[in-house]
DNA sequence: AAGTTTGGACAACTTGGTTGACTACTTTGG
DNA sequence: CCAAAGTAGTCAACCAAGTTGTCCAAACTT
């Protein structure tokens, strides 16, 4: 049996390259990861560019290029923080909801494919175990998103 | 409950990180993780620039990036291809065997840490499961192991 | 009020890949 | 058996997506 990183690089490769394709089969412009994630992250809180960039796992310069694209694009955009004038809040615009919502639905297919390929309560436990290791090893303070390679 | 790619991306991560670590605590100078996914790949068989690349999921002059680095630093050797005058078979050096021996090691005590905090059963669920997944979705021919980002 | 910290932007650079082109050798099929 | 097509490897140009370093203005700290 392959060694567990290897496990779940391949497995996280597999999946992020099956999005992908019915993305690009939806006839969407496929971004990438880090988009999706960032979408995902500002749907639950209001976040700066710092919030992003900490939570994707990298500077906040590489969150601000991330950032300035996806408004340029128009799924978020900036406005002033309330108390901070240094500070912007990047916030979704409907087309950014629109399209995180379409990624959820394909992301659901995906792990309902999944569950019927190992079992729903095979990828229930793997999704748990995964959960309750994370929690394990960084308590409340999530690693960054951005694998190491 | 997270998405199962974030999940999976988070644990790729938080279980490099402290491989990385630990490989700096050992003094040893940390290669990156293509060199070892390399190193593993060696171990099993014999394997030309090509074969590197396509197990990695890069392109062939990538994997020569790589294989000229190992071979510069003394991991592995370049051997002629019997029967092949164009190719040629990179093999592990004594050194490269023992640096996956330590790496090998290390990534057992994180297994083991792993099976610990979330129960060995868990955990062998978790990487049956993946496994099978990666068997149900690809069959024989596995993706590339390079996570997208 | 002075000194330190922080959000954000700009610029230069690095890394690690890509595509494209070319050579030498190998395989295939008429 | 030879011509065409395919493949291993290298070189070079390019590109994407990060990094570090520097700076400003606003915000905290004391």
């Amino acid at each position: 049996m392959e060694p567990v990183p290897v496990l779940l690089a391949m497995t996280y490769r597999a999946l992020g390259d099956q999005f992908h394709d019915r993305l690009r089969q939806i006839g969407l412009e496929p971004l990438r990861p880090a988009h999706g994630y960032v979408f995902r992250f500002l749907e639950e809180k209001r976040a700066t560019t710092v919030d992003i960039g900490q939570h994707l796992g990298v500077t906040k310069q590489a969150a601000a290029k991330i950032a300035n694209e996806l408004d340029e694009w128009g799924y978020v955009l900036k406005e002033p923080h309330p108390t901070d004038k240094r500070a912007q809040y990047v916030t979704l615009t409907t087309k950014g909801r629109d399209y995180l919502k379409l990624a959820d639905n394909l992301w659901s297919d995906l792990e309902a494919e999944m569950a019927e390929a190992i079992g729903a309560d095979t990828l229930a436990t793997v999704k748990q175990g995964l959960a309750a290791y994370l929690r394990h090893v960084r308590g409340e303070d999530r690693p960054g998103l951005r694998p190491i390679w």
